[in-house]
DNA sequence: TCAGTCGTTGACCTTTTGGTCAACAAAGTT
DNA sequence: AACTTTGTTGACCAAAAGGTCAACGACTGA
């Protein structure tokens, strides 16, 4: 029953190196694309025989996918923020809060992510369909509730979700136009919270909401 | 003097297959990326030997720069909407919505350009340095201005220049995913204004302002 | 200790890449 | 008509791409 529990030295190092890979990859094909990061430029990076990479990964497409799937398991972790028992304005600040968190101090992942997105989803119209969807169906019905309770103004419950999404993942994804435009280096944390503050304050001011004072 | 005035039937032809190249890459480029789209794929597009398409544009370079020169000459022609000169709620609101549009009926452009910023931006950061980044000083001083008169309420005006890029461009760079979560196939002209209409009605009241009614 | 499995890797393969070139066609100039 | 300039294009090239393979090394289990 236990045959998982006995890590051999093998199997040890093959988690490291895998992992040791994946890193390299997602970096480079989150600077660089799909097409853009070569295998041998990967090996090269992750310190490791190209040939290595194939034995584990089979192709770049499996590799690919692996990066992929190493991160939607990492957000999905994430991803039920949203809860419901607590009061509206409360809920969605902390999701924002979180969204800009996550977007600034993950900004490859979701780079990498929006790429894909941007050139059509081919690797993750599957996931979008089977877990995303049914998760933004439940989100939007819970803030249809809201406003049938007048919790908040009438808006269309899947653009508001849109909405949060966009401006939160917009420092990350367009980071290098940001940050050209406000003549920085790199995000302060005293630009982490202006940006927060901001989203928040507009978009709960927006749906008739105020933001919650710090009584979490 | 009048030198530029007589076309040549050569000029004639090299401007239009120019075009003709430019259409394809174009395309190519904001479907696959740079590096998906390759120099052989563009000619037989454009249905153009690719020596030709060298002869044209000197490099796959130089091709990727002219059609990202094209897309901001474009571009820069509907930047100046912001008008100082009426209400606040009108000028918003209506940059709003052409903004919106213009990004679901040239979502290829929009695309292109989102890839490039992804990626650091390495073909734009002197465009966004010397045009963008001087013309978001100007508007978010006119924000400011709002702000000092009692017009809006206070918030980053920078942000809020973001707030809008980000909700506006979404849905033309994202249009993958928000096809799929939405179910649908492709945007209808309602969709359109039901986005216009969710992200004026959420910015403009949460910058304490109402959606102006139909008296432009 | 000794098979047998799993992991490692340099050499090698085919295909495609961006790019060159030389020969030729077509227009403009005199 | 002769000459020059500009455009056209198939054949070609070196480099790099993704991927295979066979020989070898290292660990495990009996």
């Amino acid at each position: 029953m236990t045959t998982e529990i006995k890590l051999n030295k093998k199997e040890v190092t093959r988690e490291k190196n895998q992992q040791l890979i994946l890193n390299a990859a997602e970096q480079l094909f989150s600077q660089l694309g799909y097409d853009g990061a070569s295998m041998s430029m990967i090996a090269k990076a992750a310190q490791v025989p190209k040939a290595n990479i194939l034995y584990y990964f089979k192709s770049k497409d499996g590799l690919y996918e692996a990066v992929i799937d190493r991160i939607v398991v990492n957000w999905n972790l994430g991803l039920n923020d949203i809860n419901a028992t607590q009061e509206p304005a409360i809920v969605l600040y902390n999701y924002i809060k979180n969204k800009v968190s996550l977007s600034i101090a993950q900004p490859l992942q979701s780079r990498l992510f929006a790429g894909e997105v941007l050139r059509g989803a081919p690797y993750l119209q599957n996931y979008i369909s089977s877990s995303t969807r049914p998760w933004v169906k439940k989100k939007a019905a819970l803030f249809q509730s809201w406003i049938d309770q007048g919790k908040i103004d009438s808006v269309n419950p899947y653009h508001l979700l849109f909405t949060i999404w966009s401006t939160t993942q917009y420092y990350a994804d367009f980071q290098s136009e940001v940050l050209l435009i406000l003549d920085k280096k790199d995000y302060t944390p005293q630009d982490i919270t202006e940006i927060t503050d901001s989203i928040a304050q507009i978009i709960l001011k927006g749906i008739g909401l105020s933001v919650p004072t710090k009584n979490e």
